[in-house]
DNA sequence: ACCCAGGGTCATA
DNA sequence: TATGACCATGGG
């Protein structure tokens, strides 16, 4: 897509997501829930710091010491209680490993079970975690393609998503670099230029009104 | 002193 | 089905 091509011109290839697992990928997706990303690395440093970035731990710690850790990344209590819920599940499907084989839509409706998450997390799981060829769609999402006319924006997720999926190669690198300009765009041009000057695209700022260049 | 961040759940109508 | 309240920290 003309969009796609635009994004990655200007700004680059992207290594996004680098968690050093597949379960601290999936810890990060829980805690960046409209947080951001600063605050979710500091609650991961405490959690590696205590040697408890790990289903049994997490599953086992208690409640104060878990959202203690999680401090940082904020709504603390909610997240830990959605980790635990996360790592329940791991433990009881008998871990990562067996779980990254099963297809991707008895894994995306598996993750939809999990107390906590929803959409946005799931795919974004199964896109970082588990390289399925899954399109994320976020907030930044609706309002780039919204901004340039594209979509309404009001759609329902599953609705936006298959619109996506449909609309381009089921290839997870391509989607996963496509999530990450979206989100890199976002943070680069917002509160600097009235306009994106290498890729000509809007700007993602949450109010500002719509600039007619497209 | 605002506004916002890589959402999701729950209670209401 | 569709809104609204709520969760909570840290940076601009």
């Amino acid at each position: 897509m003309a969009v796609y091509r635009r994004l990655h011109a200007a700004h680059g290839p992207q290594h996004w997501w680098p968690g050093d697992s597949t379960f601290e990928i999936m810890v990060g997706a829980v805690l960046t829930q409209n947080t951001a990303w600063t605050n979710v690395e500091k609650a991961i440093a405490n959690l590696k710091a205590a040697k408890a970035l790990s289903p049994a731990a997490i599953a086992t710690a208690p409640h104060r010491r878990l959202a203690a850790w999680l401090k940082p990344s904020g709504y603390f209590n909610i997240k830990a209680q959605r980790l635990r819920a996360l790592c329940a599940w791991l433990i009881r499907k008998g871990g990562a490993k067996r779980i990254a084989r099963l297809p991707t839509a008895v894994l995306r409706a598996e993750l939809l079970q999990v107390h906590g998450i929803g959409p946005e997390t799931a795919d974004d799981i199964l896109l970082y975690a588990f390289n399925r060829p899954v399109f994320v769609v976020d907030a930044y999402t609706r309002r780039l393609f919204q901004r340039l006319g594209l979509i309404r924006g009001d759609e329902k997720y599953e609705l936006l998503r298959q619109w996506f999926e449909t609309a381009l190669v089921a290839d997870a690198p391509l989607f996963s670099e496509y999530h990450a300009l979206i989100v890199v765009h976002a943070k680069d041009v917002c509160r600097k230029r009235p306009i994106c000057g290498a890729c000509k695209l809007v700007p993602l700022c949450p109010s500002r009104e719509i600039s007619k260049d497209s």
